[in-house]
DNA sequence: CGTCCAATCTTGGTCGAACCAAGAGTATAT
DNA sequence: ATATACTCTTGGTTCGACCAAGATTGGACG
């Protein structure tokens, strides 16, 4: 691609949009080598931080659609990373539990995701990226 | 939303996508209120900073697909922002040039967009937004 | 107890951004 | 002259994000 115009190149918005697209999809294409999906990790790390835990409540940390949960759960089941019970006490939600075996693809996952971060912020020294995340996370506040 | 795992807190591609997402559709709206597009301004901005250009051309500089290029030029054409003639040096060619009217436009719609990026980084200081401009413009160089 | 409202899951959509492919017309090189 | 490359147009597909309605269950309150 040539240059772009400098009123749009010094638009934040602008840069963040181009970086969120160019590591979407070097996330996709990763996630989907591993036959897997980007929400796939942040639901098994929600899992493994909070404890089993209903659908919806899933979805809220992790920011996750409730119908797009249901999507996802069902591949996670299919994988045997989780396990989708009703909750005996109180039978209108599913209890989403943790696997042995999803425990393992989350750390596998974690690892992955973790080699494209550096891929991602290749031109950024350690410190810097520290910055840029301590940025991203204010502005997110 | 509640707190989102850990683990994902921390990877910059997930921090980066949520900023997107925020920026993007605040974004959206407000072009959208402007009766316009996002796209609108960098065909806008491609087209004072690079003068008369073809489709293609246009499109990359802004990282814009030929056939949404299209429909965007549609629509700029329809509101008197930009003219389309076939170019006589080069008759495949559509020679698109900024308006009087599209030159104004490009104006305003800068002051709006300046305006929603200041609402985008609320909580960073002057200093700050420099810095997390540069670091995106360079983990895109 | 019965009634009404709220929460949860499931299902089946919509919408927009990004991308892809084929065809028609035009230019260029050899 | 012919083959190749470029441009615009048209008509798609894919995917993430979002929305709405129905069925089931829980809880509150008369």
């Amino acid at each position: 691609m040539n240059e772009a115009p400098a009123r749009l190149r010094r638009k934040p918005s602008w840069l963040i949009n181009r970086a969120s697209a160019r590591a979407h999809r070097l996330i996709k294409e990763t996630m989907a080598a591993a036959g897997g999906h980007a929400y796939h990790f942040a639901i098994l790390a929600a899992l493994d931080e909070f404890g089993p835990n209903s659908q919806v409540q899933i979805g809220q940390r992790c920011g996750i659609d409730q119908s797009d949960m249901h999507t996802m759960l069902n591949e996670l089941v299919e994988q045997g990373h989780v396990a989708r019970a009703p909750d005996p006490a109180d039978r209108r939600r599913n209890l989403v539990t943790l696997t042995a075996a999803g425990r393992r693809r989350l750390e596998d996952l974690d690892t992955t995701l973790t080699r494209v971060q550096h891929d991602i912020l290749d031109a950024l020294s350690a410190t810097e990226r520290d910055t840029l995340t301590g940025l991203l996370t204010r502005i997110l506040g």
